[in-house]
DNA sequence: GTTACTGCAAAGCTTTTGCATCCCT
DNA sequence: AGGGATGCAAAAGCTTTGCAGTAAC
């Protein structure tokens, strides 16, 4: 946490709530996930706190905004370069951190350079793939 | 055309238009650049009859909702399997009709049944790269 | 004491919905 | 003629913003 306050910010209780909910957090909350589980311990907690503190993460770097849900933004802590798996039924979200090396044929990429990528998988997770059947 | 008559859609001058737009388009655009588009056409068409239409389209498998953008929701009228080329700096996509064969190791997957996938590509287009220059 | 943060309320955007009217078939 | 589509307006949901009061430093 000291971190954070080297860089002028100030740890009030409401932060520290939100960065101790996310820090390792592997569920992909959104902004309203972050504020129902904080609003336990400080009711009086308005979303535009919520709001604010994603800023001010996402800007040192230290969350990402991921785009995978067009109804809502999510965020993840894990800053670090990864895929997602996302259940086609439940929408729950598996973290995947291999390294897939792919290089789009010359004739596709056009005069693009490519520095990056990230891809989504869509699947079944075992709980959906068991109740479906 | 004759095909949405077919399955009991009326073929109204606006939506002939949106069709028209829509076909071959790959521009991924939003509910507001088609309405932009459309409009000059039909200054008295609604949103509601392009978020309609758009609906419609997607029921029929015929438009495709892309997750690429947490401002708004885009689509494509390309519903075949591909990918997305990003430029970061212009945000123009480029569509990827390339077969990447990727899997995940097994330690990763979990219990995960992997059926499909999309990649995100991020890079800088040929325009925005010399202008940064 | 400063300065940044909080909470509240209002506003901004995108998307959805209800409903009377219209028009494609 | 009948039923689906249109246009308008209101509403809903997520996110941003302005501002006065408050708390961390």
């Amino acid at each position: 946490m000291q971190k954070y306050r080297d860089k002028g910010l100030k740890l009030t209780p409401q932060r520290l709530a939100i960065f101790e909910y996310l820090d390792g957090n592997r569920s992909h909350p959104s902004a309203e996930d972050i504020y129902t589980e904080i609003i336990k311990k400080f009711p009086m907690m308005s979303f535009a706190t919520v709001y604010n503190t994603i800023e001010t993460l996402k800007k040192k770097g230290d969350l990402a905004e991921i785009t995978i849900d067009p109804e809502r933004r999510h965020y993840d802590p894990d800053t670090s370069h990864h895929h997602h798996l996302i259940c086609k039924t439940c929408k729950k979200i598996k973290d995947i951190h291999s390294d897939f090396s792919i290089h789009i044929p010359e004739d596709q990429k056009g005069t693009f350079e490519v520095l990056d990528n990230h891809i989504e998988f869509y699947g079944m997770c075992h709980k959906c793939k068991t109740k479906g059947e």
